[in-house]
DNA sequence: TTAGGCCTGCAC
DNA sequence: GTGCAGGCCTAA
């Protein structure tokens, strides 16, 4: 059981993010541990006096813009997190980085494993460029056409769904439960799915997308969104963590496997290979 | 294509 | 105390 920020959870934290910074400015920038930040001697300073103008997300990756195109991106990795909460709140251990806003209020990013970090741009441009190239099409915004090309290319379901290339913000735990809900199996090549599957695959991406955020994010752990709430999602879900417990579909034992590093967990009933 | 490393907290 | 989890990058 662990925590993990995919594209649900950042999502969440971003739409709560929003209010505390849109059209605030920046009062200081407190970097504890310089190592978090890229470029390391990034200079920060210049956000001081700006206003936060938009929030975008594209996959993992949570962009922050300032009124003159000055650009953060936040990777929560495995543990970050980001906390809106009044200066005067004690700052808690793992804390990397503090932006103080004029009104009185701290956006801090925690990430105690520092598997992720935060990047700095000096435009817009830049950070997309950089930070987005290479990244497949937003989970939320995928459509099978984005998968045409697999036909003629390599690869089992599991892994490159995982693969940010391919499609950007999916990690082990949705990545289960949309195998799961479309009845596919993990270790399928993926120069061998039929179009229907594609579609099935496709819908249950953005059904098991779309209930997660509608329900503020999985909570396994310690997740939380910017203003310290728990998400609900973990109630729901239907292949993740449940091993060696029944499948809700069939009744079958849940079956676990470790490919490349990774545990997958399917039903080896309804997920069968065809 | 796969294994290892990064890092920490928690279960055993 | 040991080991495992995980995203993602690097190396064999």
């Amino acid at each position: 059981m662990e925590f993990v920020p995919e594209l649900p959870e950042v999502e969440e934290v971003r739409r709560t993010l929003e209010p505390f910074i849109l059209g605030k400015r920046v009062a200081g920038v407190s970097v504890r541990r310089a190592d978090v930040v890229t470029p390391v001697r990034a200079p920060l300073r210049g956000l001081v006096g700006r206003r936060f103008a938009g929030t975008f997300r594209h996959g993992k990756k949570l962009f922050v813009e300032a009124e003159d195109s000055q650009t953060l991106l936040f990777h929560l990795g495995m543990s970050g997190r980001i906390d809106c909460v009044a200066a005067a709140e004690p700052v808690g251990a793992h804390t990397h980085v503090i932006i103080h806003m004029q009104d009185g209020r701290d956006v801090r990013f925690r990430d105690p494993r520092r598997f992720g970090g935060v990047w700095y741009f000096a435009t817009r441009a830049e950070a997309v460029e950089k930070e987005t190239g290479k990244l497949g099409p937003d989970a939320l915004q995928c459509r099978v056409e984005d998968f045409a090309h697999w036909r003629t290319t390599r690869g089992r379901l599991k892994m490159r769904l995982l693969s940010q290339r391919d499609i950007a913000g999916l990690g082990n735990i949705y990545v289960d439960e949309a195998l799961w809900q479309a009845q596919l199996h993990p270790m399928q090549r993926v120069g061998r799915i039929k179009p229907e599957q594609l579609e099935r695959m496709v819908e249950a991406i953005l059904d098991v997308l779309g209930r997660s955020i509608a329900s503020g994010g999985t909570t396994l752990r310690d997740y939380r969104n910017v203003a310290n709430q728990p998400g609900a999602f973990a109630l729901q879900l239907r292949a993740y963590g449940r091993a060696g417990l029944p499948c809700l579909r069939c009744d079958t034992v849940m079956r676990s496997s470790t490919t490349a590093g990774r545990t997958t967990v399917f039903c080896p009933q309804c997920q069968k290979q065809r």
